[in-house]
RNA sequence: GCACCCAUAGCUCAACUGGCAGAGCAACAGACUCUUAAUCUGCAGGUUGUAGGUUCGACUCCUACUGGGUGCACCA
């Protein structure tokens, strides 16, 4: 697919110099737009003809018919129809309406007036050309069957989508509605965390020392200091660095960057939002997490119906937006989930032959708590429908988490799940320097061991947990599969504006 | 990382078992002053992802490579 002039491309550049020829500049300055086309019907109103409008888009649609000619101008509002008349607009005009494209972009002025089908229209008196197009989009024809669009040869190569974005958004208005809601969805989540009198902050995305989740790192290298750094693999480490400080409530959303494959849920950067409360333990979270939820399905669906976009994502069912969210207790669902009585009182050959049953991996070395953490992903975790707390996972599966009161052998910690996947991770955080010491020991081992996801000792972090450390309820957010699941979107680059791919 | 699948005109897709690479839309030329997938006439547009191989002959079969997708593994 050569990008050289073929003979599309090189119709565009005879009309530019054709442009020049005739003193049109082919790309403005600036424009005073005045209107946006989805406000025009109510200019209009009932009246036959209304108000001069000044309108300023992207060409989306071309009808030429001789001595006149019908377009749609797209703007960020939606379209509106534009009429074009030879004996209207005058010759030189004409002149400059008989050189534009699909794509183009251009300012008008005129009246709003009825066609005789009904359409709300704008009879132009005056374009400009604001930018010419020099590559044509990939629009497809539209046209309504029973009040739905219809697209013919849409642009659907999913690859091209993704690396021309630029593209995919100028010739889909859904897709623009749909990263929209995305920054309302992220917008809404600020409004909540500031309501609630937390503290936004900004953390090391370059970071000497990677923690705070067991993950694979991208290194990169600094010049002038002559050392490695890692790009974070999570905010944590620093977010309670600062409740130390003080500042009791915080929060941050930011890229994350883990070094592993891709797939429809992951990409290898990644948005996540995490927040910190001194004094609140996980059941304070939770409310949190719960609340959180609402109001970011509640923004997304604003969002989405303003655009015009109905969903039949889950969480636009009413029922599954009101709290509050089921808890399920980790060990006895998955008892109940197995059958038997209590899962801690199965023999290893137990466990295993249900893993087997289960179809699990690599059984032979695993350790009971990862045999029994696999069983709960398969029978439990999977099932999930609707928003739902698990709560009380076993100590070994969270290293991270404080020991639950009365029942040191599992942590004060819950994973919220909904359609089956996990929509957030959150502790009461551990405070105590010398446990926390040992822990980061036990990483440097399987660090030492060659475990990549493993991290060191942050001797730093240390430091900051011996000046004292309150306790604190802590939460992880993933915000790219929150939107895919608010939104019902299949895979994660259809909710990235820019997801990794290799160079083409 | 492993397995399988896909790659044809600017866009969307055809091309039977190996036998002259096609259509619609877009583009270009023309007609048309209320159309809306506008319509009508005409004309163009291709190193079939790349590099090899088999064959009288390859879009089609084989090998390698590149890019993508799906599943598995890992993970949020």
């Amino acid at each position: 697919m050569s990008d050289e002039l073929n003979y599309v491309l090189q119709a565009r550049r005879e009309k530019l110099a054709a442009l020049q020829a005739l003193n049109v500049a082919p790309f403005g300055y600036g424009f005073d737009r005045q209107h946006l086309a989805a406000a025009c019907p109510a200019l209009l109103g009932e009246a036959a003809e209304g108000p001069v409008v000044q309108l300023a888009g992207r060409v989306v649609a071309w009808r030429a018919h001789g001595k006149s000619t019908f377009a749609h101008l797209g703007d960020p509002s939606g379209r509106v129809q534009l009429y074009f008349k030879k004996d209207v607009v005058g010759e030189a005009l004409w002149a400059l309406c008989e050189l534009l494209d699909l794509g183009d972009i251009i300012g008008v002025r005129g009246p709003l007036f009825r066609t005789r089908t009904g359409e709300v229209t704008v009879h132009v008196e005056h374009v400009e050309l604001l930018a010419k197009s020099l590559r044509p989009l990939p629009f497809g024809k539209e046209e309504v069957v029973d009040g739905a669009v219809v697209r013919h040869s849409a642009f659907a190569d999913g690859e091209q989508r993704s690396r021309q974005r630029y593209a995919d958004l100028a010739v889909h208005p859904e897709v623009r509605a749909l990263f929209a809601a995305r920054s309302r969805m992220t917008s809404a989540v600020r409004a909540f965390m500031d309501g609630l009198g937390y503290l936004e902050v900004e953390t090391p995305v370059l970071q000497p020392l990677y923690g705070g989740a067991a993950a694979k790192p991208f290194v990169t290298h600094h010049n002038a200091l002559d050392m490695p750094l890692y790009l974070r693999i999570a905010d944590e480490l620093y977010l309670k660095r600062l409740v130390v400080g003080g500042f009791d409530r915080v929060y941050e959303i930011g890229h994350d960057f883990r070094n592993e494959g891709t797939d429809r849920t992951h990409n290898p950067e990644f948005t996540m939002l995490e927040f910190y409360e001194a004094y609140a333990d996980y059941t304070v979270m939770m409310q949190r997490v719960e609340a959180l939820m609402i109001a970011a399905a509640t923004a997304v669906r604003d969002s989405l119906t303003a655009a015009g976009l109905a969903s039949e994502a889950p969480a636009f069912d009413p029922a599954v937006l009101e709290g509050p969210f089921p808890r399920l207790e980790w060990l006895p669902s998955l008892s109940q989930a197995l059958r038997v009585p209590d899962v801690t009182k199965l023999t290893d050959a137990e466990l295993r032959k249900a893993a087997e049953h289960a179809g699990v991996h690599g059984i032979a070395s695993l350790s009971r708590p990862k045999l029994m953490d696999e069983l709960f992903q398969h029978h439990v975790e999977s099932k999930i429908d609707r928003p739902t707390f698990v709560v009380d996972y076993p100590k070994e599966l969270s290293p991270l988490a404080k020991p639950k009161r009365g029942n040191p052998e599992l942590t004060e910690r819950f994973e919220m799940f909904a359609k089956g996947k996990e929509m957030a991770n959150a502790f009461s955080e551990l405070n105590d320097p010398i446990d926390q010491r040992q822990r980061f020991e036990a990483q440097a081992t399987l660090k030492a061991a060659g475990d990549e996801e493993a991290s060191g000792v942050d001797e730093d972090y240390l430091r900051a947990m011996e000046y004292g450390m309150p306790p604190m309820g802590g939460v992880g957010v993933g915000m790219d599969r929150l939107f895919m699941y608010l939104t019902g979107t299949a895979h994660i680059r259809d909710v990235i504006l820019f997801p990794t791919m290799r160079p083409e």
